[in-house]
DNA sequence: CAATGTGAATGTATTCACAGCT
DNA sequence: AGCTGTGAATACATTCACATTG
């Protein structure tokens, strides 16, 4: 039965965005939806809705289209943000002030149930109705409280001891908003969102569309056919 | 015209990686580095790196590597962070005033110049060193500071608004942390931080990694017992 | 020689085309 | 009729294998 049905990870990384679709359309009263426009909002075809939602399983009635209600449903069924994932942060500096202040999470099936730090100072300190908690506690919380995820919000310097200590409690998921790689067993699950990394990409990205990658060859006196090593400067 | 050399979207996906890594080691002394090492602790294969960095213009040197520090003034020509990009943000509330406070954006090529927020209440007013500017002054300072990059952080509801103002006052790029897309004409790149989306496919990912999806074939709410059809596989 | 750069082979994702439902 | 679901075809990305190079 190791039949894993896996889902295409370009799919998986397309349901948050549907579901965030979804959800605004029921909030609007729409009930059902067709592949077409769907896609047409989100800007992709309509054959990778179906194939998507093919993946996810089979909600959909030719001729009419698919039930938001249901679609919805299963969409947080697949990520388990029906039951609520419980979730800390560790870092209580500007970001992660910012996100025990993010009332939006509730909404989408995550709760923020504990925020730690370890500088002494802040310790004890509030952020809303979070109390700030130290470190040494982490291990002892994440079972009581059921913690599954973790938001790394630290410095980087201090971020593998952070999820060192978190693999140690047995967290399974970490989001790590500090800019570096953090070395965790595979069975954990690490993702990074690297502000710095968001913005030059986008900034590579205006650089491709506008044109503006002349591009190789800096020398325009050297175009023969024979490649490989040419100048560098 | 010759075609655009384009730069494949994972590679250019990629950039902002190699460069994090690259001058982590220019710091730490070295000076060149293979392949093989680069792509190990980044988690790709040496053949992707050589594969990545070709694409970028040819720096190797067979049987010794690459030159770090060439590789790294290469990839941050190529992103525009060698001259500085000026960045504004739109919106002042708890994810923009961690932003201003983000000290780490300077040393990574971006500068960011102004601060905006629609509240009066705000205006005025300072973060860090930045003073917050008034909505209707967007248009005059994106052109007299030279803002060609704008970082989004209203409410969702005022984030069309802001885009708006922000694609008349000519801007380049936006980086859009509210939860909603954004319909902007295609000249102007628009990309997406939404938190809560990467929570949600964090949480996915946790739960394929530990088996936690058994998959059931179809809700059983309005589908007779005959399922002939559709038997996939 | 040891590592790059790159065609050829493989693997994966998207798009096409259409059969089959409602 | 209109739309879904899905094999087949295409496009794209990664990996392999090796000739080439400083």
């Amino acid at each position: 039965m190791a039949g894993t049905p896996r889902i295409p990870r370009p799919t998986a990384a397309r349901v948050s965005l549907y579901l965030r679709e979804l959800e605004r359309r029921l909030e609007r009263g729409e009930s059902t939806i067709r592949s077409r426009e769907l896609g047409h909002c989100l800007g992709l075809t309509d054959t990778q809705v179906r194939k998507d939602l093919g993946h996810i399983g089979h909600l959909g009635f030719p001729g009419v289209g698919y039930r938001i209600e249901d679609l919805i449903a299963r969409l947080r069924f697949l990520s388990g943000t029906d039951r609520g994932w419980r979730a800390a942060v560790v870092g209580v500096g500007n970001i992660g002030r910012a996100l025990l202040s993010y009332d939006r999470f509730e909404s989408e099936g995550f709760r923020i149930v504990a925020a730690f730090d370890s500088d002494p100072e802040k310790i004890g300190r509030h952020v809303g109705t979070h109390e700030i908690l130290p470190m040494e506690r982490l291990g002892e919380l994440v079972r009581e409280r059921g913690i599954r995820i973790a938001i790394v919000t630290t410095p980087p310097a201090a971020a593998q001891d952070a999820a060192d200590a978190l693999v140690e409690a047995g967290i399974s998921g970490i989001l790590n908003f500090a800019p570096c790689r953090l070395e965790v067993p595979p069975s954990v699950v690490s993702t990074e969102v690297d502000l710095g990394m968001s913005l030059l990409q986008l900034a590579l990205q205006v650089r491709l569309v506008n044109g503006e990658l002349l591009e190789i060859e800096e020398d325009p006196a050297r175009s023969g056919p024979v490649r490989a090593r040419s100048i560098r400067r």
